[in-house]
DNA sequence: ATAAAATGTTAGTTATCAATAACATACATT
DNA sequence: AATGTATGTTATTGATAACTAACATTTTAT
């Protein structure tokens, strides 16, 4: 195995990500996944013992650390517009390599309530980190005074409803493209919270 | 039948909703809804012949026709901040009694991809009844020039993304109470969109 | 009180699907 | 050539769950 193309056990798990983000995680059937990967169902089985193998094999796989402090740190001018546009554009990127684990979680939010966690923990941890960033910037006089919290809060919302709704449903809810989405949300938040 | 009590049907029919919602139509099964709304699993295919025909009576019992230009029309007083809370409490409570076909929309996306446009209808009207709002405010030189679908996506976006992510994880990504979250981001909405 | 309608009980059918087992084949390494 | 590894094939098991049928019991209406 490794040739340019990808190892068995690879086209397994991505055949099965692609199916359970769309369908969840028990309706999707070990023959549907054979098909998809092209293999047959015992390799599945051999690979990864379980149904539910697959499925925590392909999220360990797709799992990243975000570490949006290095990242953002270095990035931050302090200015309000300059910021948000940084940092939404880098939730939206995180976001979508979080797609299909976000999606099999929305599906399976019942029968593994520990998946939401994975997600909601980026989501919590930026979430903070913005809350950091408008105190700063209130201090400084760069900001309008309000709870700081609830701004980060309402800021990071409408970023997740662009994420979720084209996840879902692709432009059937949200029409506007990405970065006329991105701008216009930063601006007009932005000019709402000059000081 | 009809003590102050649900009827059979009725019973079967609100357990059904509640238990799909939480878990997608194929994973609940007949016996969970019969157990749920106490009567035997005969009585169930007695009244609506199959699974299917339990959530297609559910979805009719349930959908509901908004009807935003009469209760708006008349309410609307042509200040911005006051006329955008009211639309977006209109908003989240219309969405809320869609809670659960919402949710199963989600889960059956793959499906039933005809039961999203019932949940989506909705927003696409009230956004097109925003955007002709915000021409007219426009016009009025009440508000500041700007792409006003493009703001009315936005707008209803946030307001979506309170809806979904509390009914998909109560308050695990939202924490700010819905009041707080209106207010806000009604306000900074605002602010960011005076002349 | 009695008939009719609604519901319960039980047993059974059928289909699907995860998982196992046993054997076959293809291919690479040494 | 011999061995090991990965994969395929086929048959089978066991469980689950939708749905049916036949008969019993309860509830409701007259």
């Amino acid at each position: 195995m490794s040739k340019n193309k990808l190892s068995t056990s690879d086209r397994i798990l991505q055949s099965a990500l692609q199916l359970m983000k769309e369908k969840g995680f028990q309706p999707v059937t070990i023959k549907e996944i054979a098909d998809a990967a092209n293999v047959s169902e015992m390799t599945i089985f051999r690979h990864f013992e379980t149904k539910k193998g697959v499925l925590e094999a392909a999220i360990e796989r797709n799992t990243v650390v975000p570490g949006f402090k290095q990242i953002l740190d270095k990035d931050i001018v302090w200015n309000l517009e300059k910021d948000l546009l940084q940092i939404a554009n880098l939730y939206l990127d995180l976001m979508k390599r979080y797609e299909s684990i976000c999606l099999i979680a929305v599906q399976e939010r019942a029968s593994m309530p520990e998946l939401v966690d994975l997600v909601s923990d980026n989501t919590e941890q930026l979430k903070g980190y913005i809350t950091a960033y408008f105190n700063t910037m209130q201090e400084e006089g760069k900001m309008k005074q309000t709870d700081s919290y609830t701004q980060a809060s309402i800021f990071l919302a409408t970023l997740f409803s662009y994420f979720i709704s084209t996840a879902l449903w692709k432009e059937k809810f949200i029409t506007v493209a990405k970065e006329e989405f991105i701008k216009n949300s930063v601006q007009t938040f932005c000019y709402g919270l000059q000081p």
